[in-house]
Formats: structure tokens, C-alpha cells, sequence
DNA sequence: GCTGACATTGTTACTTTATAACATGCGCGA
DNA sequence: TCGCGCATGTTATAAAGTAACAATGTCAGC
């Protein structure tokens, strides 16, 4: 089962339409390696949609945000595919709305990777309620380097 | 010892300019209740200053963040103080660049608050190695309800 | 005093990111 | 077949941010 089925398979349990302009929207932002913006999106998605406009990216996007298939990385403006909803790990599909996440952003090959780390939200629950708040959702992005990079952030 | 003294005072310490336009966006970025955009900002530097254009806002705003004086929150694209930095508790004001902190955003009423919570920044750096990454910084936003408004979200 | 280096601000124009508002088309049930 | 809801097309504009160069100010060293 591909990832690409898998969404699909997840909207018509929701009884929403992964129509084939949000598939392919899906599909780009899933083959870009690095988060990918919306207007590098409009570019790609003119070579098969040349009527394609920013409210057609945009439109898609959100869809696809509020089907919780992709993640909006706020520090660049980009998107991503999400892990919990389409790598299909556990039987947890139903909730991939709105899953605890986080994200490792590479500084020095922009690789971003999501993570799902209970300690974490735990922890941003418990700091939240120790100053009276209630925590509905965080965005934690999280900037560093990644094994590769890391080490020796300049080849040195 | 007022915010804008304590301000003045780290700048000299470091040996740079407090001048009259980076003090004036400190001081309209602390008067805002809530966080402010750089727009807004501009359109309130220039009751004081008719000249003043974009670069004349996010060039200041750019110091005072270089600075650590403020902050920036990424999904609102606006600023805030920075309680650290500014609110003078404790000796550490030297490393008042780049500390750990988070953010609390009401839902209900806009306020947002800064918290500077250890284990939150542990659980971070924590997850960061569990996945082979090292952790330079943290972008933590945590949407929610604040005392006043969570009890009851809508007058409830 | 002059001069050259540097920091700051002014000024114009532009890029990038995102949304508003209204029109069009399409499928499906009453 | 009418109307309704949803998706998309289309045009225009708003909001956020930056590039590039000019002008001004300050101050050290000659």
C-alpha cells in the first residue's frame, strides 16, 4: 500500500474527497526531500496545471493541513508530509488529526525530519499548567544538526 | 531601574547603540499588549517619525532580536519583549541571548506569555539525541487557554 | 582641520507569502 | 430539472519581508 493510497484510503473513511488537484498537491509536497513552499509548489503543479494559481496551492494545502496528511513548518514557511498519518505505524490512523509533533530542522543540509516524542508533550503540558494554561496544541521546531551534519557542521 | 533603563544599560554593557529609533520600537513593542506585527509597528513609529518606511522597523527589530531583547513568534508573525532579558531576575544577564523559552498563546484572548521552563528545554534536547540530532534551538509556541478564558472559552 | 572607515538611517523598489471576492462547473438528491 | 453544496477558476489585492544604494553622522588617526 502506497502512501499516496493510504491518504486515500484515510479520506474515504472520512468522507472527504482527496480529489486528484489535492493528490497532486500531496504527491509534490511528499517528493520534495527538504519542507517545500507554496509557491515552489504552484511552479511545480503548473507543469501539469497550467491554469494553477496560488489560491489552488492554497486551497489544497489547507485541505490537507485540516486532514492532518501534511504539517506546515511555521519557522520557514513550508510544508511536509506528515509520518503518523501516512507511514502507517500502529493502528493509531483515526487520530493522525492533530498528533503531539516535532520537528528537527538540520542547519546544515535543511533536512527536517517529524518526530513524535511523548516526553516532550508531557513536559510542554506540565510547564503549561504549572502557569495556569491550558495546552490544546503546540509547534515545537526544533533547530540543530542532524548525524550527518553534525559533527562537523563545516567539514572540519 | 525601568524595562527601557535596564535595556540601555545591557547595550552598554555589550557595546552597542540603544539609539533613539531601536529604543522607540522596544519601547512600542513592550507597550503592546499582546504581540505586534512589524506593520503595525511601523504604522505607530510614524505618528512619531513621518519618515519612517519597512526597513526603518525590521532593521531595529532585527537589532533588538540580535540582542535578545525581544522575540519573535512564528505563527504570528509578531514580536515581543523578552522577560529574560528585560524583567532583570536574577544576576544572568549576560546570557540573556538565546535562553531556552516557550510560549503560551490564549486562544480566547490573545495574551501570550513567556515561560523559560527547564524541563520542557531537557525533554527537547532529550528527544533531539534519542533521534541522532543535536539540538541548538528550540521554536516552542503552545497554543491553549489562559486562567481567564480556559475555564470557560466562550462565556460558557 | 581633514580624511577615511564604519555604523546608522533614509529611500525606492521589489520579492515572497497569503487571502478576498466573485465566477464557473459538476454531481446529486428533491 | 431545479437547486444546493462542494471544488475549482480567475482576478485582484493584502500582508510580510528584503535588496540595493544614497545620505548622514561619529570618531580615530594623521
Amino acid at each position: 500500500m502506497t502512501v499516496l493510497e493510504r491518504a486515500e484510503a484515510l479520506c474515504q473513511t472520512r468522507g472527504v474527497q482527496l480529489t486528484p488537484l489535492r493528490r497532486d498537491v500531496l504527491r509534490l509536497v511528499l517528493e520534495s526531500e527538504a519542507p517545500i513552499g507554496a509557491y515552489a509548489l504552484l511552479d511545480q503543479l503548473k507543469a501539469s496545471r497550467a491554469k494553477a494559481a496560488p489560491p489552488t496551492v492554497y486551497r489544497a494545502l489547507d485541505f490537507l493541513l485540516e486532514q492532518g496528511l501534511i504539517h506546515r513548518l511555521e519557522r520557514l514557511n513550508a510544508f511536509m508530509g506528515c509520518n503518523e498519518a501516512l507511514e502507517g505505524h500502529g493502528a493509531h490512523h483515526d487520530h493522525a488529526h492533530d498528533h503531539p509533533h516535532q520537528f528537527l530542522i538540520c542547519r546544515g543540509c535543511g533536512m527536517t525530519r517529524e518526530i513524535s516524542d511523548h516526553g516532550v508533550a508531557e513536559a510542554i503540558s506540565a510547564a503549561a499548567a504549572k502557569a495556569g494554561f491550558s495546552a490544546a496544541r503546540a509547534t515545537v521546531e526544533i533547530e540543530g544538526f542532524c548525524g550527518k551534519c553534525g559533527d562537523a557542521p563545516h567539514s572540519a
